[in-house]
DNA sequence: CATGAATGAGGGTTCATTCAT
DNA sequence: CATGAATGAACCCTCATTCAT
């Protein structure tokens, strides 16, 4: 975890150095993520990311862990009060949440995406519970529907919930050949109206596919 | 490609260089992935690599086409004789198909997958090339589907194949959540059969969602 | 360029590390000189060079630059005030500056050799500059001397400056022939009185020689 | 030198074994030639060459051995009858020698010109001979100069030597400078007859200006 | 608390040389 | 006598991390 000396900053800086942190994570490896290219673009001295941080894996857990509560953040919003919408509705708010993460939040969106695949300093198991955790969500959103009616009981709602997952966060990837908008690129201008409607499109028929394959 | 002074190697030792590089490079990035640390786990010089490489792209990309030519010999094999099979059947068939791929060579399939994401040295169309491949193969699968009445005529082709290929290139992950074989494991024992049957049944029941998601 | 970390340097030890390079460059090619050599000599880390300089091609050009401005320094001391001066005396001068140079600093007159012979990783144009603008120098003195009549007209300019500069260049290996000092040694002692009699005389007969030869 | 399995080699091999050595220790230091790229140009394996020659640095000695040998052949042939010109037809016949070697065999040139500096693995005293031999010579035809009085008593012998064979090593570089003709260049076509023109005037002008630099 | 120079291990790559075939 | 794969030291360069200021 970050050291109380980082939660001291300046706002503006603390920030600064995040965003570069996260710009460098996202595009490269845990391995060839460079902390010298991030404080040469956040312009700290390269002494103070260690008093900032432990060390590497240190910086990389706190960007892991924005991650997730950043997400956290965006169902929080979306979910305050409907505690109990018809299971279709509930997938859908759901999933929206989650493509507008992808959409909001790219280069988060690929931090959280590579760590879920290829060695990492971090446990195993650490690494995984982040999908596992999204999963079990929607396992449980699942097993609702099933118990209402709205789903078909032969699903094996894991099973089910794992596909939702895959094609969430492969989505990103596709929007971004379809539309031609490069999750990469800094500087990435917001998409166009046009744009927007193709991903709204994208999103829907996903969604249509996936209710169809387990509606009762 | 590869120096001919690679093809005279005595099989095994063949066989033990592309064995270490496939862990390398199915574990980490390719600017990650360590010339050095394969040259130590197959016990050879590190000159030597370069006789039959002649740089580390040339390795990478030497890895890629085997991952290609692995997955096509194994289409091969299956559809050499069905050519006009009915739509759900064909899509089993090659499902079947990829998802062994998955089974019997997850770090190919590992690779192939890294090799679509992040940067890597090689021109990014070549790289796009081969999941863009294979959605296509699917694409127009789903097309002759739609002509014979199977699939809904609403649904979009793209979009359906995108589905499948992301799901099937994520399902090793969940298999190997579920089962506990781990893909990354190098001296992994064959499954056991009640792992396999398992593998059967998650397959399956994939398979049977997104047949009713686009069945007509 | 050097970064600027190199300036802030306690001043022994970037001369150390200047000197080695030195020493270096002098002995060996661009190609075969070797950082890894320097450093050892210079008793820094390798990593250390390289917050100095960018790359071996910036301490080369690093060095080349002091080469320039050595002689350049000493050019200016000598000919602070005396604008205009007969033909002979202005070119002793020069000359003797030249000659002190190679016999100060040897070594850097080596560099500035080699840099103007063989192959180099810096443009071809911006390598034969030093040696030409030398001769261009001379070019300017020698006709400035046929203007007043102290040269015979058919001298090509251009011909004798080449003469005077080939026998200046090649005077230092001259001069450690005859007296046996050598400039490759690196902490050659000053050279003795009687050494440096004997230098002095070398050079007034070349002088005297090449005056002969294009006196009127 | 060379082992006698080189002697017993067929001709053509042989000259091209040597034209490819002699290309590339013209282009590098001797750090810096690469055995490799010579056996590459060549066409034979890499261990044939370590058949014919022990290692580097015999094939190098082997190169200078040629380097002297041929200009000695030249020598000879130049002054085979005449035992007694006067001095300056001499010289004339001897520069002329020595220039037509510059331009017959530019690469061999470049390699003993290489040689006299910078460090390299023969005994400094063995480099240098081939240049001070190159003096003597000129030494001695000096003092048959001063003998028959042709030349000022007063001129130092050896001094002038210097500046004659000074004159004539960089008389290559600047008459390329001069006419373009690169001597690096491998597939140089002849220069052509503007070109002999010109160089022959610059010879010209070179002794002209040093006959008069020590004639009486 | 900020700084940034110092460090040395490790990165990919090339090399002269050897030796079994 | 020809071959060319094997070798490991050395090459230039980058890196995360430390520590004196």
């Amino acid at each position: 975890m970050p050291l109380q000396t980082f939660d001291n900053l300046p706002e503006d800086k603390r920030q600064r150095i995040i965003d570069c942190a996260v710009d460098e994570f996202a595009q490269h490896d845990y391995a060839s993520a460079s902390i010298s290219k991030i404080v040469a673009k956040a312009g700290i001295a390269k002494g103070s990311l260690y008093q900032y941080f432990n060390d590497k894996t240190d910086l990389y857990t706190y960007l892991l862990d924005l991650v997730s509560q950043t997400k956290a953040k965006m169902m929080a919003k979306a979910f305050r009060q409907e505690n109990r919408m018809p299971f279709f509705e509930s997938l859908l708010a759901l999933f929206s949440v989650m493509a507008s993460f992808e959409l909001q939040y790219p280069k988060l969106a690929k931090i959280g995406y590579k760590a879920t695949s290829g060695k990492s300093p971090l446990p195993e198991d650490l690494l995984i519970k982040g999908k596992q955790a999204t999963i079990q969500y929607f396992v449980t959103l699942i097993n609702q529907g099933k118990a209402t009616g709205e789903i078909r009981p032969d699903i094996d709602a894991e099973i089910a919930a794992f596909i939702f997952v895959s094609a969430l966060s492969e989505m990103g990837n596709f929007v971004s050949m379809k539309t031609g908008i490069d999750k990469n690129i800094e500087d990435s201008g917001k998409p166009t109206p046009a744009q927007l409607s193709e991903i709204e499109r994208l999103y829907q028929q996903v969604i249509m596919i996936l209710k169809n394959g387990i509606a009762n």
